[in-house]
DNA sequence: CCACGGGAGTGAACCGGTTTAGTGAACCGC
DNA sequence: GCGGTTCACTAAACCGGTTCACTCCCGTGG
């Protein structure tokens, strides 16, 4: 029972104020119109709770106002608080976020961002399944990518938004080194967060720099579908001092597998995770882990497709440098000395 | 340097068919025409490449193909799940899902949804902060709501899927109480999870049923957060056998607590979760929890939206019964017979 | 005094579909 | 053989903004 069945629409705004429809649209975008024009223009507005529709905007000037956040797979842990995170920085700035959740299927990856570009979203955020898909020069044409954790080969995106982790593997290796492990295993999960180059390359040339052994084995990236991997490995007659992860989510499946195992953590094994997702504090004991500061690259991110949105020519590669959380999983190796300086 | 610079409209399609776009538009739907003229239509609108462009269809018609889905905290574990699993529901039924996110404050909710409501989202999934807001009344009014976890008073919302709070609360205390536990605190957040009616009231009458002792705390929702409200709770001189926490976000939060002050779980504390979330069973110990189905959530909600939006006129109610997930985070009360049949 | 330039505003086309009103032909029963 | 339907399809209006091409007017400089 109140006023409004229908919206009121721009011409109702020209006809109160004696003006053309386009006038009024210029006068409430703030150009092409005299100081004077446009508060009158935004009185009658407000008088007749006038709001542009967007879909009309959307139409008519072929942006929407919307950004595309295309996750690789929105159930792993560290894709959610991202998403969450640039969902929030953009409503901040006025905009909105479409998500979709490609969960991990490239052809649904594929389909999604066609979609997303019919929508005429302003500019698509993604976090590539494959980032070698010949699709994003097609969609780099059309409107601007910004890719997080994943470099698009050939220039087609905007901006790029990409993780050190070669210094990422770096800091857990040596750290877990200097605790005197010779022999780790690492986790790797492709999906849970595409390396730039694959993970098995860092590791290797880490380990060899050190001198210490290190076997890769991939597990799903499904939160719990590494503890079935993990049993394998600690199951192993000769199973390493040491498990480096490359997400939190597979440090939990491991947690789990130590469980079952009787293997004290770190005592028995020292684990380490690759995100510090805020999980991680509260296990038992606290998960040691490389740290990213999310809030940095979803600031980043946003700024960068906010720059791209509004015509800023540069275009952007930002290089996220890791830190490690230090917590309690991590101890030294059994059997070895437990300083750094023993024989 | 392929051949689309530009999409191949509707008239092109009707230029190379013969036809008017008009029957372009009734063919490529199925209506209103013959068999062999949608067949025709629709050969050559692959060969052109032809696909509607959703936003024009969408100003035309007032529907987008998209539902909204506010969720009112979406940094809450649960609430991730669930809007990963209705987004991707949606997507094999061929619908959208925008997922926008209330961050736990009403007055974003309502802007939240107002917009929603302008992008002419064909209806909103909301799982309500503020489910009392005469904004609901206002919206239903123009598209179908389907609320989750709440009813909407005043019947707005065209459908609801409710938790049967009660009978959760109902299987966790006598799970407790069973175990031997006759002073218990529980946890709630009024955002983790919005109860049809305040937490207090099914703890309090469960309690007074069972005669039991049961302290009612609440405790922020974010992730850790509960750690502090549970060093309180534990830390007092008579503190309780055992902890419910209204949402397993809470339970990791208290975890962290039972190990800070050095207690065993469950020898020294019993503890049940209410979510189920995956990540709960990968917990030492792993974690009791009241478990609600989420797929079975997730199907309904979906269903009901999709019966709103095809024009169904029946409103739906469903309630979700939960079940009660057993595992080794509660165990006997300290002191108590271990069986039910003590003196 | 006139040509020129730029600011303010207008009218109409346009974005790309959907929908309404209407048309001609075929079909139906009586 | 004729009024009444139904069917397949069309022309044109429409959704509600934006933008292009122009006009008008005023101030300036030569």
């Amino acid at each position: 029972m109140t006023q409004q069945r229908k919206r009121a629409t721009i011409r109702e705004v020209a006809k109160a104020t004696g003006l053309s429809p386009a006038a009024v649209s210029y006068a409430l975008r703030g150009i092409q119109t005299s100081e004077e024009t446009q508060e009158r223009v935004r009185k009658a507005a407000e008088e007749l709770g006038y709001e542009a529709h967007p879909i009309a905007r959307a139409l008519a000037s072929g942006r929407s106002g919307m950004v595309g956040l295309l996750c690789g797979s929105l159930e792993d842990l560290w894709q959610q608080s991202l998403a969450v995170g640039i969902g929030r920085a953009l409503f901040a700035r006025d905009r909105y976020a479409i998500i979709l959740d490609a969960a991990g299927d490239p052809e649904r990856e594929q389909m999604l961002a066609r979609q997303l570009r019919d929508q005429r979203v302003d500019g698509l955020i993604v976090q590539p399944v494959d980032p070698s898909a010949e699709l994003w020069a097609e969609l780099g044409e059309s409107l601007p990518i910004v890719s997080i954790g994943d470099s698009l080969p050939g220039g087609h995106a905007y901006g790029e938004v990409v993780f050190d982790n070669r210094a990422g593997v770096t800091l857990a290796l040596e750290h877990l080194y200097d605790l005197g492990h010779r022999h780790i295993g690492v986790l790797t999960s492709t999906l849970a967060r595409t390396p730039d180059r694959p993970a098995d390359v860092h590791v290797n040339a880490e380990a060899e720099r050190l001198g210490i052994r290190a076997d890769v084995i991939a597990s799903p990236q499904a939160l719990g579908a590494a503890t079935d991997v993990a049993l394998d490995v600690l199951g192993a007659p000769a199973r390493p001092t040491a498990l480096f992860c490359f997400s939190d989510s597979i440090g939990y499946g491991v947690y789990a597998a130590t469980r079952e195992l009787g293997l004290a953590v770190p005592g028995d094994v020292s684990v380490a995770g690759f995100d510090n997702h805020p999980m991680s504090a509260l296990l038992t004991p606290p998960l040691t882990s490389v740290d990213w500061d999310i809030e940095g690259i979803v600031h980043s991110a946003v700024r960068v497709m906010i720059g791209a949105i509004e015509g800023k020519p540069r275009r952007r590669r930002i290089v996220c440098e890791p830190s490690l959380m230090l917590r309690e999983s991590t101890g030294p190796a059994p059997g070895a000395a437990s300083g750094p300086a023993g024989p």
